[in-house]
DNA sequence: AATGCAATGTTAGGTTATAACATATACGAT
DNA sequence: ATCGTATATGTTATAACCTAACATTGCATT
């Protein structure tokens, strides 16, 4: 019996599960297939996995992928650049890249016209590196 | 009787009524909006509304806001470059922006890895110009 | 023990998108 | 003109994704 400790980045039950799952995972997942996989852990509603999910995504352990309607695990503990993700439409692979001038530049974009950035999602699909080289048969 | 003519950017009769629904509208709409505000014209089914959307997203003159579930004309008839949108989380309004270098940059950043960049998408979201600067009463 | 708060459980329902199949229309080639 | 093919459209059903509302449990503090 561990106590829970009250801590900024302490996971609760759910919250680890989910998090698990994700970093088991070799792709993103959606939040029925993280249902699937975590039923025979008890869990039984859509709604448990979309709040872990949410939980996580404030903490920033998770990101969600709005393009694909699906979630990775971050690929730190913590990170202050805006990610941008790199999705292969062949294989389903998303790496997490950083680039603090791109970030910016990004914002620089939109502050032209007044505008105050407060988040941003940056995602690329196209082909990783393994599928990008291989000949079409 | 007008005879349609095949030419790469010539629209059918549904894609005309959605193009035309988007552009009247002041905010990015989502297909089930689109359908409300088309039932009057015949359409009679979501199949409808996504369909068009396809087609016109394929031609470039709608483009998917993949953080909203929504969709808006594109600003432009044509534009090579790939769109940053600007998204008021205050008032729901949304606007288009192009820069050269940041579409350069952004694919930069992952082809470093060996990907091969197909389409971004790049979405920010914060505050207009006329939210931003209102106190909070 | 009583209180309060966060996490969790449970049911129902809303929104967004696609599968599968049928019909109609456009358009080039004969 | 009419045939064949491709595209567009119509229709029903269902899958996938997400949230509201409310009940219950567990745990820290008093």
């Amino acid at each position: 019996m561990t106590k829970q400790i009250s801590a900024k980045h302490s996971l609760t039950k759910n919250q680890s599960l989910v998090l698990n799952a994700l970093a088991k995972a070799d792709q993103p997942l959606g939040a029925y297939e993280l249902l699937n996989r975590l039923q025979s852990s008890g869990f039984k509603a859509p709604l448990q996995v979309y709040r872990a999910l949410d939980q996580l995504v404030e903490k920033g352990r998770v990101h969600r992928l709005e393009s694909l309607n699906a979630w990775t695990a971050c690929c730190e503990d913590q990170h202050s650049y805006t990610p941008v993700f790199a999705i292969c439409d062949d294989c389903g692979n998303v790496t997490e890249h950083f680039d603090e001038q791109l970030a910016g530049n990004i914002e620089k974009v939109t502050k032209r016209s007044g505008f105050t950035p407060d988040r941003s999602i940056i995602e690329i699909h196209g082909q990783c590196d393994d599928c990008g080289t291989i000949t079409q048969s």
